[in-house]
Order: structure tokens, then C-alpha cells, then sequence
DNA sequence: TGGCATTATGTGAACGTTCACTCTAGGGTA
DNA sequence: TACCCTAGAGTGAACGTTCACATAATGCCA
């Protein structure tokens, strides 16, 4: 009696061997492109191969190898828009070296999103990204301990042993924008915040407000906290303006709360960047048809990416982190029309 | 000799069977949930399980019934703002129903992007969504044949034997968009088109010039093919109202290319709506911030991704389409300041 | 008591692959 | 001839799970 539940019959590698006459020891040294295959004989199973469109299963490899040659990316948010570039990014690394990325989105309902990622484990991945985790830092830790498979953090600087952060300079972006807007005479500068996962937003915030000590002099800013929408910007910088009409600037979270920002301003009757200047961060592309178009810090996105997956590759081959593998990522500022 | 590798072991079945003293069959019930299983037993095996937290290994689950819960997707173009939407929607169901989604980016590169499919085949999907796939359909028609697995086109509609496509209704589109440009006193109505994906492009292509021909007094549309970006869409307007002077409404593919059209109005000195009106396709959030804000037709994306998962379920579940599973899903106009 | 369901549990094989090992034929060297 | 080496190919077991079947214990009724 069968067992197959119903469709299509995918041959096997003993159907391969079958065809060809050998061992199915024999074709998986040719799949392998072992050295000790006599050249007629690989040509054979080449053949046979061929002729049933044979494809071999990773499932049944990985079971045996422990290896499946393939990495999880975990994403908080697939419709951020530094998902897109991120994960085409590892994509392309990884599909140039053999690898494959499973991407899932992390569950935030889910008590601290951990259940996704023990689902990413049983299917069996090699290691696992992390797109800006909004996970704790004692989570990560854990989860790196009892995975069992390297773990890297994307987008979000973190000190976590046998974690690699992949991460842009805050304090160096926060010395950009602020240097700038100082530049432009620029003497009060409120922030825009996302109030969502904190551990994702801390050290943006931080740099920020040191950045503003340090440039400016007024020891602190006002801070207005919204989740990283265009509308809730709007909102949030529509309060923080009004509660303190002495701001000449204003600093979004990411470019997406700066345009809702630009917005707000529209609303008060206040021109940008004449009476309020206004930078976000992220660089996205619809930043240039705001009106002003917006002026933005941009991260090399794709550079982060395969680094992120070589940091991965390497852990698994020899164990050990690439080199310089906790070096920060320079930023850098796009002047446009909003500063 | 330990053949393991490198990193944590994680517990099997037999450990948990071990621990519980039973035969990992027990276990293997208890995790199934199977009815014959004294309550006593039940609990002591799943305090072992939870004590040596104890996760099964999908893979060699699938490698035995396979049948591995789990969708491929595969999508053109991950910085697509649809994708974003359809994907989580896709995730959320999937995940509802205790399926996991494998996603991954067609390689435009690789002859066709095939390759890219088979290698999904071999990570063991049940079932395989392409997200609007530049693929021709004798490819996919002969994909849908070998793989042995259902497959589901979201974003465009096709005619495929046992493939269910889950498309808007291209037509009704076209006939709102030209119906309110009409209302709103245009006669001379120009189109921006995607030149990429002629496959995923053709619909809404013949659709417009179908309701233009309707609608206006003019039989046939002037078009401007490039990519649906915004720079390109900017360039590809700039020619179009060059060249056609007398047009006073541009369509764009996407809003993409509509905000393109939006700048290049303006680099021409044309007022929106006063000279040209400009609607674009999708609803992306950006349009809101546009100047002036963009009308756009939008969909259900959600909707649509939930209705691909269920035509896949029920396709793996029992072998057969979804009640009405061609039916189209109907757009909806959202009117704002460019028309 | 015998007979027969019914419930709870265990056993061997199978899924498709690779690993570690064995076997064979041929050639070179002393 | 006797010996060892090497290239080429094959064999059984293992990976972690579930399936089909077998077994053991229990309850019920005549």
C-alpha cells in the first residue's frame, strides 16, 4: 500500500542510481563533486540526473549532515522600509554562497516574540538574524546559549557575548544631524521618539540628546513619542511644536515620522525649513518627493546586509566571529530641502 | 565518536521518552495530541518535554509524512510595498493555522527564475504563493505540473490549470479610475507603464486603454513605458506631457511612478489638478504626503493574502479549489487632491 | 469461565540522505 | 612472487520522526 498522500512522485537518489547503474553512495559523490568518481561514471549519473529531474532533499541532507544550509532572518516588521533592502541583501549573499534565508516575521504578540524563533529552530536553520529585534537583550543572550546556532543582531548595537551586532553609529549620526542643524543656526531642536520597542529606540535617543548637549546650549530636548507612522508623527509633532513654540528644529525618529512632522508644520502655518528645520533618518526614497524634500541620514543598508550573512557563514564554519566584527557602521547625512 | 558537529545538542524524542520512561510512539502521541494516551502518562511527558525543553525536528517530521506545514513564497521584489502587507498577511494565517512560511526573492538573474522555485522545492513546501510573478505562465503552468504542490499567483490574473490566482479586478479598476478622471471633465487621459514584468504588467495595461476607449471620445492612449520608480517615472512623465500637450490626466502603473508624474508636473510648470490630474495605484501611505496628496486605487491586500493561504490549505487538505476561488477582488477609489 | 471489544503502550520499518567503513581490481616495487 | 598502495565503488548504520501493526491489560457480557 502506498503511503504518499497524493501528488507528483519526486524521484530519489536511488532512482538516480537505478537509472545510472551505481550506488546511491556514488551519486551523492557526484552531487558532492567528489574527486574518486570515475569521469565516465559521473557522466552517467549526470545523465540520469538529468533525465528525471532529480533534486535532492535538503530535509533528508540536513537530517544526516546537521546542516541545512540555511539562515533565519527574523524581522520585526516586513513593511518597514529598511526590511526590503536588508533581507534582498542577505538574500543575495547567501544565495552566492549556497545558503538559503527562510524570513518570518517575528510575532509580537507573542510573549516576547521567543515562539517564533523556537519555530525557526525546528525547522532547522543554521543561524539566525535578528532584523532589529525589539527582543530583550537577556532573551537574545538566552536564545544564543540554547540555540545552538550563531545569532547575529542587525540594525541595533548590543553587547551580547557570542552575539554579533550589526549596527550603525548613533552617536556619530547624532553628531551629523545635530552638527548640521547647529551649522545652519539651527539653536532649539526638539525629538520625535518611537515609543515602540524600546530596545530598538534606546540608543538612538540617547545620542541623540547627548549630541544636543554637546552642540547646543540648551542641555536637553523636548521629546514627543509616537509609533513610527506618518500620521502618529503628524500627531507628535504637532503637540511638541505647540508646547514649545521656541523650536527651530525638529529630529524624526526615522524619515516616516519626519514627513508626518513636515505635515504638522503645514497644519501650524509654519514654513520648513524658514521658521523649523527637519531631518529623519533612514534615507528612504519618498523622502525626496516630501515637500520640502526631506534631508535624512542613510546607512549603507546592502553593505550591512552581506555583512550580517558573513558573520553568519563564518560562526559556522570555523566557529569562530569574522574580523572587526563589532565595527560600527558610518552614516551619513543627505542635505536636502527640510534643513 | 560523536558525529555531531559543533554547538548544543538539542533533545530528541528518544531523550524525552527516556526521561518519561515511555516509548518515544508515547510521546509522539502526546505531541500529536492523540486521544489514546492515559491523562498520567500525558503529564509525565510533558514535563519532560518542558524539562529538557524538548523541541521536534520538523525536518525529519516531513521527511516522514511528507508533509512539512509549510508555504513557500516567493515574491519579485521585496522593497515592493505591496509585499510587505501580503507577506504579514500571509504570515499571520499561515501561522494561525500552525503552517510556517518560507519567503524568498526570485532570482531575476537566473534564467527565468526558476531555479530560485526549485530550490524552495527541496526545503519541502506543501505549497508554493508567487507574489505577482514576472514568470510566463507556460513556466508556471509547468512548474504547477512537476512540483507536485498547489500553487497560488496573487497579484495577477491568470489562466492556469490548477493554479488559482488571487487578482484584482483589473477592469473595474480601470473603469473607476477613467470613470472619475471622465467625471471630473478630462478628455485627454495619458498612461505611465511598468516596462518590467510584461507578464504582471499586460492586465492593467489592456484595462486602461480599454476604459479610456470606453469612456473618452478618444479612441487610444498615449503611453510612457519605464521603471516603476520614482525617477523614472519623472523622466517617463516629462516625455508624455512633452509630447502630448493637450493631456490633462496622467495614470501611473503604480504610485510610484505617479509621484514621478506629480514631480515632473511641476518641473513643467503644470498645476495639479488645475492642468493635469494624476492618479496613481496601490494606495501606499506615502501618498498622503504627496503635493498634492495622490488618488490611487487600493486593494485588499490583506484580504488577498489571507484568501491565497486558505486556496493553498484547502488545496493541500483535500486536493481541491477553494469555494470561488477565482473570483476577483473589486478596487476601490481613494479620491484625494491630484484629481 | 470463555470470548471479544476497547484502551494503552510498544516495536520494526520507513522517509531520503550522508558517514564511516569495507571491498575489489590494478599497478608499482622489492 | 609477495607486498603494499591507490582509485573506484559499495554496504550498513545513522539522522529524528511517524506509520502500520502487534501486544498487553482491562472491562463487559453471556
Amino acid at each position: 500500500m502506498k503511503r504518499r498522500p497524493s501528488g507528483i512522485e519526486r524521484p530519489t537518489i536511488v532512482d538516480v542510481a537505478d537509472v545510472a547503474d551505481v550506488s546511491r553512495q556514488t551519486v551523492s559523490r557526484v552531487l558532492a563533486d567528489h574527486p574518486r568518481v570515475a569521469p565516465a561514471t559521473r557522466l552517467r549519473v549526470k545523465e540520469a540526473i538529468e533525465k528525471l529531474g532529480y533534486r535532492p532533499n535538503r530535509m533528508a541532507r540536513a537530517l544526516v549532515t546537521r546542516t541545512s544550509l540555511t539562515f533565519g532572518f527574523a524581522a520585526i516588521d516586513m513593511q518597514d522600509l529598511h526590511f526590503g533592502d536588508t533581507c534582498s541583501g542577505m538574500q543575495a549573499a547567501a544565495r552566492e554562497h549556497g545558503y538559503y534565508l527562510v524570513v518570518t516575521e517575528l510575532d509580537i504578540d507573542d510573549e516576547r516574540g521567543m515562539g517564533t524563533l523556537e519555530t525557526l529552530l525546528t525547522l532547522g536553520v543554521d543561524g539566525v538574524a535578528l532584523f532589529p529585534s525589539f527582543l530583550q537583550d537577556s532573551d537574545i543572550e538566552q536564545f544564543a546559549a540554547t540555540s545552538g546556532c550563531p545569532v547575529v543582531v542587525i540594525g541595533r548595537e548590543c553587547q551580547i557575548p557570542n552575539v554579533v551586532s550589526i549596527a550603525m553609529d548613533e552617536t556619530a549620526a547624532a553628531d551629523l544631524v545635530v552638527g548640521h542643524l547647529v551649522d545652519r543656526g539651527r539653536k532649539r531642536i526638539g525629538i520625535l521618539m518611537n515609543e515602540m520597542f524600546p530596545e530598538v529606540v534606546h540608543g538612538r535617543y540617547v545620542a541623540l540628546h547627548r549630541a544636543i548637549a554637546h552642540h547646543t546650549t540648551v542641555a536637553s530636548a523636548p521629546v514627543e513619542a509616537e509609533r513610527p507612522k506618518i500620521s502618529h508623527g503628524r500627531r507628535a509633532a504637532t503637540t511638541l511644536l505647540q508646547n514649545h513654540p521656541d523650536l527651530d528644529a525638529v529630529v524624526g525618529f526615522n524619515d516616516t515620522m519626519a514627513m508626518g512632522a513636515l505635515l504638522a508644520c503645514d497644519d501650524l502655518g509654519l514654513r520648513v525649513p524658514q521658521d523649523v528645520a527637519v531631518v529623519g533618518y533612514d534615507g528612504i526614497t519618498f523622502g525626496a518627493i516630501a515637500n520640502p524634500p526631506l534631508t535624512t541620514i542613510v546607512q549603507d543598508s546592502i553593505g550591512m546586509a552581506d555583512a550580517a550573512f558573513r558573520a553568519l557563514l563564518s560562526r559556522v564554519k570555523d566557529g569562530s566571529p569574522p574580523e572587526g566584527e563589532s565595527r560600527l557602521w558610518q552614516p551619513e547625512l543627505l542635505i536636502r530641502g527640510s534643513s
